[in-house]
DNA sequence: CATGAATGAGAATTCATTCAT
DNA sequence: TATGAATGAATTCTCATTCAT
């Protein structure tokens, strides 16, 4: 198979490459200014295209809207939980999950995660899925990773827990409560140090409560 | 003419009257609705006015909407603080924490709480004071209390800690946490017994981490 | 006859009083704002009045504006018609001539004045009466007591003309039409020492064509 | 196929068809109504096209304003210009004076023309800047043309004066002031006959002044 | 008699979506 | 197929004038 370039190859790969030129310009703006105040004017004048190519890619606001909103946690998501999965063969677990904190919160801080939270919880009346989606594909998904790693670690005998998935839920918002709490309110954008010392801090908190017992320094 | 009817103490008291009524309405409809979801036609035609004596009361929309965040934040705020306030004399401080724990939770899972701070948040962009000022007077407050409360355990020898504040963030959280974000992305509807088993959790884990080393059980 | 104190007496006094300080409030908006720019509720707050007792005393904004149009029209051209009759037994011609100029400009050049100008031709199309009022009690009696003047030189032989009011009409605008017409477009504060140059040379003009060729300097 | 119908050549002609159509509105409407006047809704009207095609082609109500009120000026106030230059060459030159002036006093006193002036003069205070533009292009232009052909004509010892510019203002006022004037006020419709009368006693008055002493007939 | 409220409409501007070229 | 135009409704805010207390 010699690749043929069938007139109709190059219409799909062009109208592909508007598709998804038109997905960048929303995301853009959605994130910028919210869902009511981004118009689809402005989205197809930010991708150079004529409203009406929009709307033969999209049938309406609302489709682009949930599109942008679940492409853009996938994109986030991933990382963050395969993070959690390399960890699974973790020898110094102290060291390991300080570690994986401070990646995680990292992540979770990045400015354009920040805003499509406040973006999905801002608009989780109006289209409840897309919260759904958003937690499952995002929170949801990195603990349940947590959760299978913490059952991982009371077996080898060095967490001491009931309950894994209630563990992973404390690990996670230890971590990132308090800066992400006040990302939500304040906008505020804080420094990495100031981050690092959130990650520890919920980390030690976490052991202290959870580590096993036999183990304790 | 024993009661003279001052047209002024008329006036005024009827006025107050249509004030309060124009921000129930506004309350009701900006949470159910969102800030670009109401519209002051509606705001008027729920409080039973006309749109001028909304305009008349209040300057425009953003006055209106800054007047019900503010005046909903601290109608709420309030009683938690108190809640924390009255803890200082504590006796069975496990059992007071959890006490204090569960009710602090009931009072910030009420759907009144929740869609404002759904509100702020996806309003925080346009209306970043409002973000501060529901930060400031609701957990922000919260917190400092906490943050004294502790102080004074660990003065009085039954937590350990260095930094009261940061204790106070962690107590606040683990309580908070995992329904809060929930009900952010979820909208969901905790039912009580399941609240009061992550107040317990979470203080469960406060506890082991901070409670001072000579009382461990 | 001791001025009784009919009760009617006093609230003549005080309507007529109210009445007064609603003129002036209205005058005030609608030369600072224009006619459309100004509304009853402003009227009635700078008066401090409320809305009704604005239209116990005037039956609708237009009337008002006709009022203040009128009143204020008369209580300026009043003194400058007066300066012309003054002259009337002029013995210097050229230096009363020049000093009349320079009073009239000084007059028609004051704020108020030009506002009122260019709020009447603005308005001129809605209330063509008040053009005429405008014309009629302002530059038109002006013109025509210059008129007079200039007959009564002429009788004595120091001016040559055969149209007296003509020579009148050059008169008013050699003097005023420079600067008048600048501070209708460019709503230029002329000093007086530049009014008076203007005053000056369109008298010098105005005496280079009409005065008697026989006492020629 | 031998006229390939460019797609953007089409559209652009359109387009720019409908911006002149909407401006030929918009000038009639501003010019018979004033600004407040006017309503958007009524333009497209007029301009038989929907509202939304207007505010693609112009930003707001004052964009639209600024537009056909600079256009139109200088839609007229060139042919004045052309009169003047097309003088410097005279050779009777109070036959050609008188003629100018006629003609530039027909010109100014066109309907159209004294509505602008209106209009301009009305909204000075809200739109100081098209104050300017209309004085800068309109009589600003003339003026500066005559007090060109003046220096000449005084270099050729035809005129005898000092500063020509105050000579031009001198002309033009003595031509214009007296119909302009009622024509503001009272909106008159001066007969040409009575146009040309004023316009010839304004020359007259002007030679008296101005012309070289040696030529004096 | 005077104050706040109500009325009823109109203005500028914006939007999502669909036609027509 | 893609562009400008059209649609038709909504939204915020303002106004002159009249009721009702």
């Amino acid at each position: 198979m010699s690749t043929p370039l069938f007139p109709n190859g190059v219409d799909e790969r062009r109208s592909a490459r508007k598709r998804r030129t038109i997905l960048e310009a929303a995301t853009t703006m959605f994130l910028r200014n919210g869902y009511r105040g981004t118009s689809m004017d402005e989205i197809a004048a930010l991708a150079a295209v004529s409203k009406q190519t929009v709307y033969k890619h999209f049938a309406d606001k609302e489709s682009l809207f949930s599109e942008i909103v679940t492409s853009t946690v996938d994109e986030i998501s991933e990382p963050v939980r395969d993070e959690v999965v390399k960890l699974e063969e973790s020898g110094d677990v102290d060291a390991d999950l300080r570690d994986l904190a401070r990646r995680q919160l990292a992540m979770v801080m990045q400015p354009r995660v920040l805003q499509l939270r406040r973006l999905v919880i801002g608009e989780a009346g109006r289209f409840p899925e897309l919260g759904r989606t958003f937690h499952d594909r995002g929170p949801g998904r990195t603990i349940a990773a947590l959760a299978r790693l913490f059952e991982r670690l009371a077996a080898r005998g060095v967490l001491q827990l009931d309950d894994a998935h209630l563990a992973a839920e404390h690990f996670n918002w230890l971590v990132m409560s308090i800066p992400l709490n006040e990302a939500m309110l304040l906008g505020r954008d804080e420094p990495p140090a100031e981050l690092e010392r959130y990650a520890d801090a919920g980390v030690g908190v976490f052991l202290a409560a959870y580590r096993h017992a036999d183990r304790a320094t």
